[in-house]
DNA sequence: TTCTCTGCTGTGAACGCTCCCAGCACGGTG
DNA sequence: CACCGTGCTGGGAGCGTTCACAGCAGAGAA
């Protein structure tokens, strides 16, 4: 007895309800938590909800509690990069299965265009999901204030621009990962370190570099200018800023560089110029993306926790969701130690 | 006047009667298409949407529609491969933005384990979206049928296994890719031409493998079984594929290889065995995925359109949740030329 | 005139669920 | 005995929308 063709009208709770000899209000309770049903009930509203394949209607549901049951992953902006970037997918994965768990589906939205900003972010504002993960590059983005300021659950990935934002957001820790990054360089007894920052008008880019400085003052080794470029996170501006301090600085002997993907630049650059890495110069990414493994030679790195990120996001989203107050979680670093250093 | 904090009540459609001056029902009316609607109720209901920033409550529409206005994107099976596939991410984006054209949110669906498959399935089969978009990698999973016969709109993205298969599906046209790359490893003037095959339980590895073997055929060239090793779409296995063609053909020309990832491979193992490229060997990949610009040298591939193949999977979806008995989808690949050949 | 047809409008009834309240039985306490 | 609290149950109301239907005015045909 096949269905092949059009679907059949799916049971409701009314149907449970007869079936399991009880009023729609028991079945209604032992769906949302079975207090104040007798066990007996309980149990004939389990065996008719098994026997009759029932499944609750979200949208009967949603329409009266004024909850959506779903949140949104909304990226902002340079959506091409992102999806280049492997940490975004894991991201991406890793918020879609924490959910699965919590049986809340994932709207995957994004907005290139201030037309898609605009539409997406009304979708937002009036309702149709409880909150939102945000993912964005410079997160001094607009849109994350708006939605914040309209009362939208919100927590962002990386520590959110604006000094009075009261963004909650789940990072790695930067400044740490840098610390040790740079210490493990040292430790090698390398002494003229230089680095390709991220970009500086992003707290993890400025965060990387602090941390750089801090190590380096620590050791008692003056933080030449010369030692440090800027970079972008992109592959290119690896190669560009190994360029650079190769001019600048000579007789480099390590760079600490703010992303695996520029490391690869500049392990690029390296070979070009002739300098044997890790013999002549020590490398250090950060990241650990997929990139690192790839690389010839295999990138040390400082690991980001991505797939922890992913799921305190979602805890703290859904904590927010659920009325509580929320503030940033800043996770460890690792570093892992392979063959450029 | 901020309104920081809890959310407002959002308008209904009554309130935007009321300021318009007419019944819910014209307001419906112009909601939906406006027919039946005169000039004057129409302006004055555009008007009241835009004073009071009404939006339509999707979930009230939905309990009474019957449909959720919402397409689930399933990915079926090993995850972590094909996040890691660019190709993927072309896809998904470019759904998720054919389907915003259409105000149609993309629910991402994960099914790696038996229970997510479950869960999965019963969620989509109860209703809650309207149709599913399906990446797979082997594409004889068990879902697509399932789903299938349970009546719920679906199509594929490359042609699925089993051969009654009534999925709708679109696809590259991989055989006449292979029969373009193919022949034009031949009009470099190369003659003994060899194949790194995909998996060959696949109709796209079966159908490349196919058109290479046509065009050979034509040229009168023989099929030679040494000339053809298979390989899986990993990088690793194009290394493994050269390196037994290398064995089996020590004066190959050419290698037509059937993903780029391979072909990568493939020009490891080339570099190893002192083989330039292409002056001694031509290699010819499929896919162009960013892998292809990132090698050295370019690779000379058959493009996919994963742009175009996103846009029609949505099409067709669409066209299959309005009723419409919809096809298979063929599009054709492009000849991208660069250093490898 | 009268009747029909067309274009447009308003209204009651769903859709399937949760919330709330009334009410039951029962045991303990005043 | 009366009263209250506790554990549990049933049923009415209502969430915001679309749908079906009835009804209206005005034009044109009989």
């Amino acid at each position: 007895m096949s269905n092949t063709g059009g679907r059949r009208r799916p049971p409701t709770i009314h149907d449970v309800a007869r079936e399991a000899g009880v009023s729609r209000g028991t079945v209604s309770r032992v769906l949302n938590g079975g207090h104040y049903v007798s066990p007996a009930a309980q149990e004939a509203v389990n065996a008719a909800i098994r026997r009759t394949g029932y499944v609750v209607n979200r949208h009967a549901r949603s329409l009266i509690t004024g909850r959506s049951d779903s949140v949104g992953f909304l990226l902002t902006e340079p959506q091409e990069k992102f999806f280049e970037d492997p940490n975004f997918n894991v991201l991406l994965r890793g918020c879609t299965q924490a959910l699965a768990a919590h049986d809340i589906p994932l709207l995957l939205m994004l907005a290139g265009t201030e037309d898609e900003r605009r539409r997406i972010t009304r979708y937002i504002t009036s309702g149709h999901v409880d909150g939102v993960l945000l993912v964005s590059s410079h997160s001094g983005n607009p849109v994350a204030e708006e939605l914040s300021e309209a009362g939208v659950p919100l927590v962002a990935c990386g520590k959110p621009i604006g000094l009075g934002s009261k963004i909650s957001y789940v990072a790695a820790d930067d400044r740490d990962g840098a610390r040790d990054m740079t210490r493990h360089l040292l430790s090698l007894g390398r002494r003229r370190v230089g680095m390709v920052t991220g970009p500086l008008d992003t707290p993890g880019g400025v965060e990387r570099l602090a941390g750089y400085k801090e190590v380096l003052a620590e050791a008692g080794i003056a933080v030449d200018d010369d030692l440090v470029v800027s970079g972008d996170y992109s592959r290119l501006s690896g190669e560009r800023g190994a360029e650079r301090l190769l001019a600048q600085v000579p007789d480099l002997d390590a760079v600490f560089v703010a992303s695996d993907l520029m490391a690869r630049g500049v392990l690029t650059t390296l070979e070009r110029a002739g300098r044997r890495v890790p013999e002549d110069v020590a490398v250090g990414g950060f990241d650990d993306s997929p990139a690192a493994l790839a690389s010839s030679p295999e990138l040390t790195t400082m690991r980001q926790p991505f797939d922890r990120i992913s799921a305190e996001m979602v805890r703290v989203l859904l904590a927010q969701i659920g009325g509580e107050d929320t503030a940033a979680v800043i996770l460890p670093t690792e570093l892992v130690k392979r063959e450029s250093t």
